[in-house]
DNA sequence: TCCGAAGTGTTGTTATAACAACATACTTGT
DNA sequence: ACAAGTATGTTGTTATAACAACACTTCGGA
């Protein structure tokens, strides 16, 4: 009954359910169930599984210095969490995984998913590949994120931000996934200051923007190639 | 004459020189030279080949929308970059690679490395796990300096990394890998500020240093706990 | 339709970091 | 031992973001 969940997932991806719920016994699955709230993975922890969100949902979050929680990202069904702290033994968890509502995770032992076991398991060179593509591509989007976050002033990570998405929407105009909030999260900037300078930059026609739609003015003649 | 060298990276870990070497054919292995400054990647490029330095070294940089150029990395000697682009078909590099001093780079197909090829190979599923451990690891890196970039003040970010030195070292009393230059660029601050903060966090009875020799004082009675 | 909640924009004040400029170490090669 | 260069600390000024407080808009129930 998994097993069509599973070849959904991108960690499955490539295997037919029955094959997919056939490499669970390899993969040394174990299910559990969380109550909302729940703690799920501590700081601290030594991950020797990685988690799959199977229902519900899950929240990655960590606490600072001064006990201010952060909720630094959400996974739901079919999304797996903490495989990277489990793909690099030793090394301890340094965020909180807690169960945002009623969840069931899958757990998988990191050690049976990169040692493929025998010719029976069909598919488990792909689950690895499949791995590798998830943590390459969550590589990516942290590069992205301090990429982003390495210009001084709000503007500066604002143009960072808002050229890469007109560039990957292949177009001046694009609308974003955020809403100031998140945004402002994102960018790690406070998020009225975040709101006053959009507005000033609309008033100085970089961009136009309403809501979430926005255009990049000014195509800023020779910088845009590059960047 | 490679082999010695390859077999002692990261990437090739477990294969003795001789298997190393007689895994390139499969690999699609390829190598060039590089004059100092010479451009080895492009901003914009599609990748699939990741590279390896084999002698030399390479920087990792990126030009902002105004031009600056910062030097994100620097690989050298059996190191490898670019391979989290070549893991993810579709996606142009965001950073360009120079040689910073004369360098010879080999490039491997990442199609052949993830794809075994036949059972004369003996060490190529290992070879997937190491570039898996690699990805993690860099992730894992990528995480902290976010982490500690989160913090709004100088003191925030500066004791958030100290204390995970602390914490690393197994005590109150570590050396860190950074100059001040190095460490105010890791933590995105101003080098004279941060210079400025550590004094007075000194003063503030926080911490005490001697150059790069760092002891945490007053463990933070309670606070020291999750973080 | 009205209410309340969430999201967003605006403004003024305050805290903080960037910046510039310089003084003081500390290296390193000759 | 010296000079030149690099690294580091110090200070005052200025630019900028955080913060707080509030007005305005959506939007989704009740």
């Amino acid at each position: 009954m998994t097993g069509a969940l599973l070849a959904n997932t991108a960690l499955f991806r490539g295997a037919s359910p029955q094959e997919a719920e056939a490499m669970l016994n390899c993969l040394g699955a174990v299910e559990r169930s969380y109550c909302k709230g729940e703690r799920i993975c501590r700081s601290g922890d030594y991950m020797t599984d990685l988690g799959m969100v199977l229902s519900g949902s899950v929240l990655i979050q960590t606490d600072d210095l001064w006990g201010n929680t952060t909720v630094l990202d959400k996974a739901g069904p079919g999304q797996i969490f903490a495989e990277t702290y489990a793909c690099v033994p030793g090394e301890p968890l340094m965020v909180d995984v807690v169960a945002a509502e009623a969840a069931r995770v899958l757990f998988l032992k990191v050690e049976r998913v990169l040692h493929v076991c025998s010719h029976t398991c069909a598919h488990h060179s792909k689950l690895i590949r499949n791995l590798l593509l998830l943590s390459a591509q969550k590589n990516l989007n942290l590069s992205r994120k301090i990429f982003h976050t390495s210009a001084k002033t709000i503007r500066g990570r604002l143009l960072s931000y808002l050229s890469y998405q007109a560039r990957r929407s292949g177009g001046p105009s694009f609308s974003i996934p955020f809403n100031r909030q998140q945004l402002a999260d994102y960018l790690n900037v406070e998020r009225s200051a975040l709101s006053n300078e959009l507005s000033k930059m609309q008033r100085d026609g970089l961009i136009r923007l309403e809501k979430n739609q926005f255009t990049l003015i000014q195509d800023v003649s020779g910088l845009s190639s590059r960047v």
